[in-house]
DNA sequence: TAAGATACCATAATATCCCATATAATCCCA
DNA sequence: TGGGATTATATGGGATATTATGGTATCTTA
């Protein structure tokens, strides 16, 4: 699986082209299709993003009778009906169409942020507040800045 | 797992490059990534890092449906995204992002702490400041000295 | 044909590779 | 066991390759 860490500032040109940082390009070199998988996020103004073996692995579990509730369902039917496939190009860039970039913000710089399996594309002024809110939050309810114990042996 | 023991005094060069003393380097040598994770220390003004085994695992977890509150995985997220993925050069040597640099006051002098299954890098000065406060502490609160396990989790 | 999409080219900044050297650690054999 | 030989490590510097980003040209299709 790929697995997408830290953040990367770029920019976006005339032509709503952006450079997808190296080291994502790197985490999606062996999938089938070469290019990321993006579409509106429901509960941030930013842009989630995926490879597509993520989205290949979701369907299966629909069609393989995973038990999700209706609400669930609705949400991933959701995500497939306005995700988009966005190819590189020669240079690893990729053109992120204007529905996505009005939902996210963003006008001329794009933040790249890894969380994982998954990452997200932000305006960096948005993703700043989001990040202090997160640290706020964390300190007020005192989450333990340790995480959870790792449940399968390293 | 890999196993971080003792400490090493390092230097960084003008390219921010530093070698990975060679002991941790043999701990890492059978990881799928040949390098070292890295990210600012919620707690300390150090640099955390691990292997990528152990960032892959804290991935899964969050896919293998551990109940995690929304609050608990956006601030899991934030580890992903302030995670950078440092490869070796031939030499063993990483280099390490400004920001982190920033983060631990880091200038020329670089010290490699080993913590059982994660180190820090720190810079010398203020280790031994947090280290000394560590004895004076124990010494007054009479803490036992006999070791015992080290917490899972970052 | 016009407008958007795709391919192609240029370049500056940065990261990576490759080599050189000094020091430290290890080996090996008398 | 001693001490010379060999190897490994840490660190510096120059050459080369990659990346991000802008621009121009060609293609497509509505």
């Amino acid at each position: 699986m790929a697995l997408f860490l830290s953040t990367s500032l770029n920019k976006i040109d005339s032509k709503s082209r952006v450079s997808v940082p190296s080291h994502f390009r790197n985490s999606l070199a062996n999938q089938s299709f070469k290019g990321i998988i993006a579409f509106p996020s429901y509960s941030n103004s930013s842009i989630d993003a995926c490879g597509i073996d993520r989205m290949e692995s979701i369907a299966n579990s629909l069609d393989d009778g995973i038990s999700y509730s209706k609400e669930e369902y609705e949400l991933i039917s959701l995500y497939f009906s306005e995700a988009e496939k966005l190819p590189f190009d020669k240079d690893g860039r990729v053109i992120i169409p204007k529905n996505l970039l009005e939902h996210a913000k963003i006008k001329k710089n794009v933040l790249f942020v890894g969380l994982g399996p998954t990452f997200q594309i932000w305006e960096p002024k948005l993703y700043n507040e989001r990040k202090n809110l997160t640290i706020r939050i964390a300190k007020e309810k005192k989450l333990n800045p340790r995480l959870k114990p790792i449940p399968t042996g390293i």
